[in-house]
RNA sequence: GACCCUAUCGUCCAGUGGCCUAGGACAACGGCCUUUCAAGCCGUGAACACGGGUUCGAAUCCCGUUAGGGUCGCCA
């Protein structure tokens, strides 16, 4: 039998997920794919007090924004389950009485502790390296608690059974765990159990660095990422480059090709800071890129999301509009503000944009233009830009200054998609009569 | 404080002893193009933390210092 890698993604439902979780759920799939192996999502939900199925959900829909589905767990089920510690209690007890038999176990305070063997103990991890840990001293490294007095269990030993129950070939998870691994290796020894091969990936920092990046954090929640509108493919993208490298200089990569390449001893050792400018940017490409059904979709989402009424106009109307803003914004939440003139009647009107634009010399090329486009017998984007062209020619002004004016009368705005395009869509009736009201 | 990890432009990443007067991207700045804003194109500024070694030769290897991060729970 052939021992194909199974690696593991075991976030606590806190009611969020930190994009550092996601990137280490990220890692374990791509190695998963890359292997073939298998990756496991269990929820650690011992400490019940947080536990809720909003706070599951929000893991499900994290991971299944970012693309990444596991092959055992909840909601798929599996040959290791039940994929909650909740549900695992058995396990727990059994493999507890297993410890207590061979003598490994005492009481204190009610609270059920290891007994350490004071040595010392060799940590294997691919990204960081071999590591010795002298645990002999119990006063820098007191007992670990496996089981509270109320019978509640404690992290590292329950991650431990279960990752020997669930027959987990490799760990890979935050650096901040590091300290802790050698504790798991004194409990896996003590069940008789070879350990896991660890990869402790480096941690997410904050944008200026200091620290890691925590709850409070801009972008530290995946959820943001999902209602500010980001390229799901664009903040994967991202995550990858963030502690990995296809080595040749290259930002935007296909996942199919991460998965192809990527390994974990090409992660990286040092602690990276996001830079949410630059995963933004990526969202941008991505989106220029985009199939242009999908962005529709996307773009039609966020503007409901944001309260735009899309039912009153018809799908061919509201699918024209979005295409003109494709490729035009980074992110979906850009979209009320960059095309919300096409779904209102009531203008709103940039003042900073009316006094520059709108000034009183504009005014009468303003009305040459508003009567140049009522005698348009085809109201398109090429006979608009036909018969534009010639009249800002005939006033001997510039065409980018002299067609402001209109952008600035018919959107209130002096930024905004391809104007010509967007006059046909709008349609003849529309912007004529906003051109008469300034 | 103890232990562990890390150390190249503001940020992310490339660089694994000579091809490096250090390369790419985001951000910044300037220009071009242009129906606005973007995009695109061109260009500018910007880094090997410091000190010792090893070597003919070090961003690359070793040691130390400093700095940053992490962990030291009956949280996960």
């Amino acid at each position: 039998m052939s021992q194909k890698p199974r690696v593991r993604f075991a976030p606590s439902p806190t009611g969020y997920l930190h994009v550092g979780g996601a990137r280490t759920a990220l890692f374990n799939w791509l190695y998963a794919r890359h292997t073939g192996g298998t990756f496991v999502l269990r929820v650690e939900d011992t400490d019940d007090k947080r536990n809720t199925e909003e706070a599951v959900q929000v893991i499900y829909d994290g991971l299944r924004w970012l693309g990444l589905d596991w092959d055992e767990g909840p909601l798929v089920g599996g040959e290791r389950g039940p994929y909650f510690q909740s549900q695992r209690n058995a396990i727990y007890e059994r493999y507890l009485e297993q410890l207590r038999a061979a003598g490994h176990l005492y009481e204190d305070g009610g609270a059920v502790r290891f007994r350490s063997p004071r040595q010392t103990v060799q940590v294997v991890d691919i990204v960081c390296g071999t590591i010795d840990f002298d645990l002999s001293n119990p006063e820098t490294h007191p007992d670990m608690t496996i089981r509270r007095p109320d019978g509640s269990w404690i992290f590292h030993f329950v991650n431990v059974v279960d990752d020997i129950e669930m027959g987990i070939t490799h760990v890979i998870r935050g650096e901040d765990h590091l300290s802790n691994t050698p504790k798991h290796v004194e409990l896996y020894n003590a069940f008789g159990v070879r350990p896991p091969i660890f990869a402790h990936i480096p941690l997410i920092l904050k944008k200026d660095g200091k620290g890691k990046m925590s709850k409070r954090d801009e972008g530290s929640a995946v959820a943001s990422y999902i209602t500010d509108g980001y390229a799901p493919e664009a903040v994967r993208n991202y995550l990858c480059l963030l502690g990995w490298s296809p080595k040749d200089n290259r930002e935007k990569i296909d996942i199919a090709e991460v998965v192809q390449l990527f390994d974990l001893d090409k992660i990286n050792r040092g602690n990276a800071a996001f830079d949410l400018e630059k995963c933004a940017w990526l969202s941008g490409e991505y989106f220029r890129e985009m199939d242009p059904a999908r962005f529709r979709e996307l773009g039609r989402e966020a503007l409901v999301r944001a309260g735009v009424d899309l039912a009153r106009f018809d799908a061919a109307y509201v699918d024209a509009a979005l295409d003109t803003c494709r490729g035009k914004v980074r992110l979906l939440k850009e979209l009320p503000a960059y095309a919300g003139f096409y779904f209102r009647d009531e203008r709103i009107m940039d003042e900073a944009a009316r006094t520059k634009f709108l000034t009183p010399e504009a005014l009468p090329r303003l009305a040459a233009m508003r009567e140049a486009l009522g005698a348009l017998t085809t109201f398109d984007a090429a006979a608009i830009e036909g018969v534009l062209k010639p009249l800002a020619a005939q006033y001997g002004v510039k065409l980018g200054a002299f067609l402001q004016p209109l952008r600035v009368a018919v959107t209130g705005s002096a930024a905004g998609p391809s104007l010509y395009h967007l006059l046909e869509i709008l349609g003849r009736e529309r912007v004529l009569r906003l051109c008469a009201d300034v």
